[in-house]
DNA sequence: ATATAGTGTGTATTTCTTACACTATTAAAT
DNA sequence: ATTTAATAGTGTAAGAAATACACACTATAT
C-alpha cells in the first residue's frame, strides 16, 4: 500500500538550432554510470511540488519555473528496492539562463550535460519511455503554450522563432507562411532594434507579449 | 521517502442524453458519507496497471478495459494518515454493459451510482478537481480518439452520435455540418438497418469502422 | 566590387468552417 | 383515410484559413 515516490525531470532548452535534453549521469547503484533524466527520491511528508521545485533547483540552480506534470510511471521490477513510482514533470528552459548554473556533481549524479534530442545515450529505468511520451506531448501542444518563447532568449528574430517549432515538430516550414501565421496570432511585439554583430542582413528583433498571448487563449 | 499509493478512477458513460459519471458513497472513515470517485489503496509490490484493472473491476465489474492515466494527485494534506498519492485514470463504458454488473456494496463504500456531469455532488478529498481536469481533456481529445464511440452502442444513428458530442463539449452542434465532419473523416460504416421501435421515420444505423479509424491517425 | 548568407515580402489556389430551411418518413391519433 | 407529431435527411454560398511558390534586399568580409 506504500511504495517508494521519485521525481523525474524532463528539462529541455534550446541551443545550436537544436532541441537539447538535460541528462544526468549516474555515480550510484542501480544504473551506475548511465545517464537518466534528473531525478530522485522525494522527502517523506514533502509536496509533490515542492518535491519538484527542490529537485530542479539542485540540477539547474534555477528557481520559479513552472513545470508541468507529465504523468505517473511505475513498476515493481524497477529498482531492486521494490516498487517504485515516479512522477515526470517537464520544462523548458533558456539555455544562457542554466548553462552557468548546472552543478557538476551531487552526491549520486557525476555530471550533468546537454544532449541534443536526436542523439541521446542509453537511457536508465524506463527514462526513454518517459522522454518519448514527454516529446509527444511537446508536439501537441506548442501551439497552445508559451512553450517555444521559453526556450528563446527575451529578444529573438523571426528565423530563431521558426527554427524552434523546427526543432520540436521535426519538420521544416514554409518562412512565408509561418511568418504570415505569426503575425496574423498577434501576440509578438516588434522592436525598433535589429541583431548586431552578423555577416549579413540584421534581421529585426521580437518579443513576446505574454498579456495580449493569454488573452487571444481566452478566446477560443 | 514512501508515501501511500492510491488509484482513482474517472468513469464516464451515457445515459438519457447526458455525460454521466461514476461515484461511490463512502461508509468510511475520512469523508465518511460522501461521494467520491471510485477508487482504492494499491497493494503491496501491485503494479499500477494491475490495480488499476482490479478497482476498475471491483466498482463496475468491467475486465478488459482501456484505462488512460489522467496524472498524478498529491498532498500531505490529503488525509490524516500523511501524504497519499493518487494516480487518476478514465475510462468510458457503455451504460448499458455496465448497469446491471455495478456492485452495490463494499466494505469501504455503501452504494455507486451514476451521476449526470451537471449534476454533481460534493466530493471527497479533492476528487472535483480531478473530474474537472479530466473533463477538460476529454474534450480536448475527443476527436482524436475513439473516445465517443465507446459511449454508443455498437449499432447507432448519427443523431445519437452528434447528442454524445454534444454532452461532452457542452454546446450544441448545427446536424448538416456535423454529418458533413462525420461523413469526411470517413470511418463511419453505414449500415442497411434502420432503428426500429420508433413512432417515426426511422434513423439509419452505423457503426464505427475501427481499421479506418487507424489507419487516418497514422496520416496526421 | 563582389561574393555570401540570411532577411523580408505578395498572390493565387485550395481547403475548411460556418450559417442557414425545407422535404421525407413513420406511427399514432382522429 | 386523413391528419398530426416527431424526427430524419439533405446542399449551397460566403468567408476564413492554410498552402504553395520565387525573387529582391542588405549588411558584412574579403
Amino acid at each position: 500500500m506504500q511504495t517508494h515516490f521519485t521525481i523525474d525531470c524532463v528539462i529541455y532548452s534550446f541551443n545550436e538550432g537544436k532541441l537539447q535534453l538535460l541528462l544526468t549521469e549516474r555515480s550510484v547503484y542501480p544504473y551506475k554510470d548511465w545517464w537518466a533524466l534528473p531525478g530522485f527520491f522525494t522527502q517523506k511528508d514533502e509536496e509533490m511540488e515542492d518535491a519538484v521545485k527542490r529537485i530542479l533547483y539542485e540540477h539547474t540552480g534555477l528557481k520559479d519555473i513552472f513545470m508541468e506534470q507529465l504523468g505517473a510511471f511505475a513498476g515493481v521490477k524497477r529498482h531492486p528496492e521494490g516498487r517504485i513510482l515516479t512522477v515526470a514533470f517537464s520544462t523548458i528552459v533558456k539555455y544562457e539562463d542554466v548553462k552557468s548554473k548546472i552543478k557538476p556533481m551531487t552526491s549520486y549524479m557525476r555530471q550533468a550535460k546537454w544532449f541534443p534530442i536526436d542523439q541521446l545515450p542509453d537511457l536508465a529505468f524506463d527514462h526513454a519511455r518517459i522522454v518519448q511520451e514527454s516529446l509527444q506531448k511537446l508536439k501537441h501542444t506548442i501551439n497552445y503554450s508559451t512553450a517555444v518563447y521559453e526556450l528563446l532568449p527575451e529578444k529573438f528574430t523571426l528565423t530563431q522563432l521558426q527554427q524552434v517549432y523546427e526543432a520540436i515538430i521535426g519538420k521544416t516550414l514554409d518562412k512565408r507562411n509561418f511568418r504570415k501565421k505569426i503575425a496574423n496570432a498577434g501576440f509578438l511585439k516588434e522592436l525598433p532594434e535589429v541583431q548586431k554583430g552578423v555577416s549579413y542582413r540584421a534581421a529585426r528583433l521580437y518579443k513576446f507579449d505574454k498579456r495580449k498571448f493569454q488573452k487571444q487563449l481566452g478566446m477560443m
